[in-house]
DNA sequence: CTCCTGTGAA
DNA sequence: TTCACAGGAG
């Protein structure tokens, strides 16, 4: 149970550490300068208020970050700090909670309890080593660490690291499903919640969990989203990435395909739209504007596609040129 | 591991 | 009306 079986590896001697590029240091400076030169703003990116930070935390679980904006100023102007939160009603929070359609009001109920752990000290190192007196005990200051932060109500790896990066810069790789899809798009990670965790926790440089965080997320939130839009993004990352390379953007979350979903007369018109947004576009860029689960080669790749764009052109709305070798669509 | 939650999209 | 979502609890 020593380090010792770290050379006691799989046979096969690939592990996830293969999936790195070679040159860390150029994707890391490329993903950082990429976000600091333009990044949406939220108002939670300009506080390092741990409680501030939790509460945007949670609504943004199950929120969308616009709704979340209205509701988080609004929560922190009723509970501005830890304490209030502590010594509010539940009902109250919990009304809060429905009234702005946050969802699950657990949530709510968690988030209360979470304040008065920190408020009683029920949390972190100095979980009352001494007999501090059954009154005092906590001062209300969150720990700092991911594993204190996670003890606390509602709050597990994820939000911990969240915490712990955005109001710390103290955490560990934040691994979530947008974070997944970027690893396993870009460096082919192996769909594996152990790889994901090793890769991402390889990349990230020492000591810049909040920049590093915050840039990883916003990767997987402007540009490498279920539909990628890796040019109009302006993508750090294309040099090196696997997905942008291959033309298969297939993620690791996305194989739900409904019933209405795939019919031919959706797929027609995702087509149309994709290529209204440019002059012309070739086949496997197009592709996944169309399908998610586009591959070049795959099923419904890049020969189905042609297909489905030769209909189009068929009916005087579109055209195929073949340019150096690759096939490029436009509307007509 | 299974289950759960409220919302919005299909 | 069903169901995906996306984390966390138990």
């Amino acid at each position: 149970m020593s380090d010792a079986d770290a050379t006691a590896d799989e046979g096969g001697g690939d592990g996830p550490r293969d999936c790195l590029p070679a040159d860390v240091d150029a994707v890391r400076d490329a993903l950082v300068s990429w976000y600091e030169d333009d990044h949406r703003s939220f108002p939670w990116r300009e506080t390092t208020d741990a409680y501030e930070i939790l509460v945007s935390e949670v609504m943004s679980q199950q929120t969308q970050l616009e709704r979340v904006e209205t509701a988080w100023r609004e929560f922190l102007d009723r509970w501005p700090t830890v304490h209030d939160l502590a010594a509010a009603e539940r009902g109250d929070v919990v009304g809060f909670w429905t009234g702005h359609s946050l969802g699950y009001n657990n949530r709510a109920r968690y988030l209360h309890e979470a304040a008065r752990q920190v408020v009683e000290g029920a949390v972190g190192p100095s979980d009352r080593p001494h007999g501090a007196g059954e009154t005092g005990g906590g001062d209300g200051e969150f720990p700092e660490e991911p594993a204190e932060l996670a003890e606390l109500m509602g709050v597990g790896p994820y939000t911990a690291n969240a915490v712990a990066s955005f109001a710390f810069n103290n955490g560990n790789a934040v691994v979530d499903t947008n974070v997944k899809r970027v690893l396993y798009r870009a460096f082919d990670v192996p769909d594996d919640d152990e790889a994901f965790a090793v890769v991402a926790g390889a990349l990230m440089p020492d000591g810049e969990s909040r920049v590093w965080n915050n840039a990883m997320m916003e990767l997987g939130g402007v540009a490498c989203e279920k539909v990628p839009s890796c040019d109009e993004a302006g993508c750090p990352w294309r040099r090196w990435c696997h997905a942008y390379e291959t033309g298969d953007f297939t993620a690791p979350d996305v194989p739900t395909q409904p019933e209405f979903e795939g019919s031919r007369r959706q797929m027609r018109g995702r087509v149309v739209k994709a290529l209204s947004n440019h002059d012309e576009l070739p086949l496997d860029t197009l592709g996944p504007k169309v399908r998610v689960d586009y591959t070049p080669d795959g099923e419904h790749g890049r020969e189905w596609l042609r297909a489905l764009v030769a209909d189009l052109a068929g009916d005087g709305l579109a055209e195929l040129e073949e340019r150096d070798g690759e096939t490029v669509a436009r509307l007509r």
